[in-house]
DNA sequence: TCTGGGGTCCTGAAACGA
DNA sequence: TCTGTCGTTTCAGGACCC
């Protein structure tokens, strides 16, 4: 096994997960349930399993499963709705002792009311450090006499393996992945053992061959690519190397808020639904006016009695002035939603209505002021030569060059408009070798060639590159957004007229 | 008695607008 | 004034996580 390549030099992470959190909430609180199997979630006849206890999981009950399937599996076992003033009592204990643990110089990131992330780098020479493993054993000893809970905590390089580390000897267990030894004890695990990985992920993969992480990581990265698409490829085909440079963000700010409830029956009635739209509108507005928020788009989500799910979005128009052009307010989610509902066919009714608000907004800021840091940042990340997060050998990268040449042989083509000043953004074709020539770039020209059309390439800002396409009879233009990267980007097929 | 709720991120298509 | 060009924004849906 090949080492694993270095991340940042001493980097320390740990990730942290309380146990079976919130029925060990309710097994701490209610002694008659200690040792019993328990199943909080949703108790009514719609419901799914939030969190089961170690004695009901013995049992196959997990969480997700309809409370249904658990009580068949499971019958003797004790099931209660969730008290989530009790589990954020137990969050803000758990996380004042982790803060204390990360120390003045130290960066904690919490990701839920059980979870967070905690980066040492600063006071620590690695993962195997004696202090840092101290520290740790002291945090796990106060969670259960302070807090009376267990924590699993795994320690690594990165955020990911410190994550993966903290799932594998759970409950109640530290696992640490010394610096170097990512790869080997990454490999024999199921590809599902890594974040990011679901299901359907799980199921592409196996059309593969894949199914454990060291047969993911000897997968050449543009099939994934070509498999998952950029972002998604290229991050699995890192992880599985056990590379995750990301950073430990202590805040992070709300991008959207949202509400939704599943009904006891489908509704097909849209007064029953548009009174529904109103109570749910006025839960999202209380938690906007409580976070002191607006914003600028909102979505109306169905899922139908066949449990296909749709969402209806619409943007406010950008206002100049403050609060202009944004939604706070029940009343102004609502004027907002009924339009959507409307759009929405309900023929055979409805089992759960949502109404979100996103493109969030302090509701006292200037909405321009969001956009010019965000022009600035670009600029000046090109100034700097970043133009994209990948790795600049990466195939597709798309790099900030001083000029831009035409290399006939390489198949590049250039990009421009909002990156292309102060400097030019390249685009790099994936190779064109195996590409049949009336399919390759054509530098210069920016045309691509194909069975029924042709197209031409366009910029659209970092990372994205549209085509557009004009059909071979009718002259109609289609447009096609790739990735920069994506095996589509590379066959460039137009749309079919 | 089958499948919740609140989020994030990514992607492709289409619309918008200079 | 009209039309084509083309970068940006919006929309809709999928996948995933806890």
């Amino acid at each position: 096994m090949p080492p694993t390549p270095a991340g940042p030099a001493g980097r320390t992470v740990l990730h942290v997960d309380l146990d079976a959190f919130y029925a060990a909430v309710e097994q701490r609180d209610k002694p008659s349930l200690r040792g019993k199997p328990v199943v909080v979630g949703g108790t009514a006849w719609r419901g799914v399993v939030a969190t089961a206890s170690y004695e009901a999981r013995a049992f196959g009950v997990g969480s997700a499963m309809p409370t249904a399937a658990a009580r068949r599996a499971c019958p003797w076992a004790a099931y209660l709705s969730p008290r989530f003033a009790a589990y954020r009592t137990a969050s803000s204990q758990v996380m004042a002792l982790l803060a204390e643990l990360a120390g003045p110089a130290g960066l904690m990131e919490p990701l839920s009311l059980d979870e967070a992330y905690v980066d040492l780098s600063g006071s620590s020479t690695g993962p195997e450090d004696d202090g840092v493993l101290a520290a740790v054993a002291a945090f796990r000893e106060r969670v259960r006499t302070e807090v009376g809970l267990t924590a699993s905590v795994g320690v690594g390089t990165s955020k990911l393996v410190a994550k993966v580390a903290s799932d594998l000897r759970k409950p109640d267990a530290l696992l640490v992945v010394p610096a170097g030894q990512e790869r080997s004890v990454l490999a024999p695990l199921g590809v599902r053992s890594l974040p990011g990985v679901g299901p359907a992920t799980q199921a592409r993969l196996a059309g593969l061959g894949v199914s454990t992480v060291g047969q993911l990581a000897a997968t050449d990265e543009r099939e994934l690519v070509g498999l998952l698409g950029r972002a998604a490829g290229a991050a699995l085909h890192a992880a599985a190397l056990g590379v995750d440079h990301r950073p430990v963000v202590p805040e992070r700010e709300a991008k959207s808020v949202s509400a939704e409830e599943t009904f006891a029956t489908d509704v097909v009635d849209r007064a029953v639904l548009a009174g529904e739209l109103r109570r749910i509108a006025g839960r999202v507005a209380e938690r906007l006016q409580a976070a002191d928020l607006r914003g600028r788009t909102v979505t109306v989500k169905a899922k139908r009695y066949d449990f296909s799910t749709l969402a209806r979005s619409a943007t406010t128009a950008a206002g100049t002035t403050t609060g202009a052009g944004t939604v706070a307010s029940a009343e102004e989610i609502v004027a907002a939603a009924l339009p959507l509902l409307q759009a929405i066919d309900a023929t055979g009714g409805l089992r759960l209505l949502g109404v979100g608000v996103s493109g969030l907004v302090g509701a006292t800021d200037d909405l321009d002021a969001p956009v010019q840091t965000d022009l600035l940042a670009v600029l000046a990340d090109v100034e700097a030569g970043n133009g994209d997060d990948a790795p600049d050998d990466a195939p597709g990268a798309v790099e900030a060059v001083e000029e831009s040449e035409e290399t006939e042989e390489t198949g590049k083509t250039e990009e421009t408009g909002k990156t292309g000043e102060p400097g030019e953004v390249e685009v790099t074709a994936p190779p064109a070798a195996a590409a049949p020539a009336e399919r390759q770039w054509r530098p210069g020209q920016d045309v691509v060639h194909a069975e029924h059309g042709h197209g031409w390439v366009q910029g659209s800002g970092v990372g994205r590159v549209t085509i557009r396409f004009e059909g071979p009879h009718t002259g109609v233009g289609r447009v096609r957004t790739f990735s920069v990267g994506d095996e589509a980007l590379q066959a460039a097929d137009p749309p079919t007229w």
